[in-house]
DNA sequence: TAGTGGTCTAGACCACCCT
DNA sequence: GGGTGGTCTAGACCACTAC
């Protein structure tokens, strides 16, 4: 159902007001109500609307904010285009190379194997803003590095040309600074501060797939959390 | 539907093992299925447990990196109970003063109102690893700051003193630098990194209720999310 | 008291995976 | 083919809110 969040976007609902009924929207768009309800509980778990027993369905007046929030897919271009910039990434390095010990052992591989190592810029209205760093062993695609396409964001890759697909990701966030080789790249001064995002992606049979570094220009693009219970 | 998530995290159903089929389990507990998939469903948002088509459901091998994340409810004692430590708060001040412009604005309230400053400690054994200022207006409790127990987490305090419930949370992660007073209270080096936690908790009526800044030592305590769709 | 969301039942049919 | 999860229906009763 969609066509409910659509809605919501699409301020035909407007935030702070009231959504018809469960019972009436069921109706409406030929439903039963526990398919509508199964929809809007997914919206309240993602902070979008909020729900009152015996009073009814409100849309979230933070909708701004909580639209740039992380829910479902954890996705940097999406996170540049929520904050209002146009995104835009930019290949820096793509190439073949052994794997570190300490690679071979966060994505549990032989410490012989090759990996592809991709090292990109995002860009939110061409000024970078954030930097990654990718890796995964060569042996999950079928074609060599230099063959793939990686404009493209990392979900979109793995769709691509990866067999297996990314069930879920867990993230480790620390605080770093502006060095010198990420000042050149970030367009920053040297000591400032910066998000470093340590990421592993997983498939479904909780294999790690893909290793990512990410270096966060978080005065320009806001890191928000939204969490709701109801 | 708790006994689930109970056995679960008893290990039950072990990390990587493979739960009992919907149906199975509905019958079992004495219960539909349509009531099983909605706790089931809730597990997988939370990345909690993986469901394969055709398959069966599986618990997440990750249950210990996936246990510390971020889910339902942000609250430091847990977390840092997560990570396997003791926790336990010290208040380190707690007074009433006027309101700051900036606070005004961002509580929505008149600049002429009186509020509560809490500044707490969290520590994981006998180690401070948090520091947390929580600002609210005075006019939501109903007895003077000097009568609170501020040694609970913020949820209990809230759900303690205070008339409206919180409905969710706006978070926003940056970075920044152990200065000379958190040198003090963290027990860190001058200059060394930290991650700042902008926090904003809202009630049902989409009102400001409670700001909070945190400085968070990730050294010691990782700060994971886990991000699952499915 | 009427209407709302919260919880639950007992089915149905489909898409998909494994053997 | 047999079993699994994915989607959906058409009800029921309860707890709560607003008036």
């Amino acid at each position: 159902m969609s066509i409910l969040r659509q809605r919501i976007h699409e301020r035909v609902y407007p935030p702070g007001g009231r959504l018809p009924s469960e019972s009436s929207l069921a109706t409406e768009l030929g439903v039963s109500r526990t398919t509508v309800r199964t929809a809007l509980a997914r919206f309240a778990s993602e902070g979008l609307i909020l729900r009152k027993q015996g009073d009814g369905t409100y849309v979230n007046q933070r909708l701004d904010d909580v639209d740039t929030h992380f829910g479902g897919l954890w996705d940097f271009s999406r996170l540049i285009e929520a904050n209002g910039y146009q995104p835009s990434i930019r290949t820096v390095a793509l190439e073949e190379r052994p794997i570190s010990a300490e690679e071979s052992l966060a994505l549990e591989v032989n410490p012989d194997v090759t990996v592809v190592s991709m090292t990109r810029l995002f860009y939110a209205n061409e000024r970078p803003v954030i930097y990654v760093a990718n890796v995964f062993p060569q042996e999950l695609i079928s074609l060599s590095a230099s063959e793939l396409n990686s404009d493209l964001p990392i979900h979109n890759i793995v769709h691509t040309y990866f067999e297996a697909g990314i069930a879920f990701v867990i993230s480790e966030i620390e605080a770093t600074f502006v060095d010198s080789r990420l000042q050149e790249l970030l367009h920053k001064k040297v000591g400032q501060p910066l998000l470093r995002l340590k990421e592993t992606f997983y498939t479904q049979d909780h294999r790690p797939l893909i290793l990512g570094i990410s270096y966060y220009d978080f005065t320009t693009l806001k890191l928000r959390l939204v969490q709701a219970w109801g």
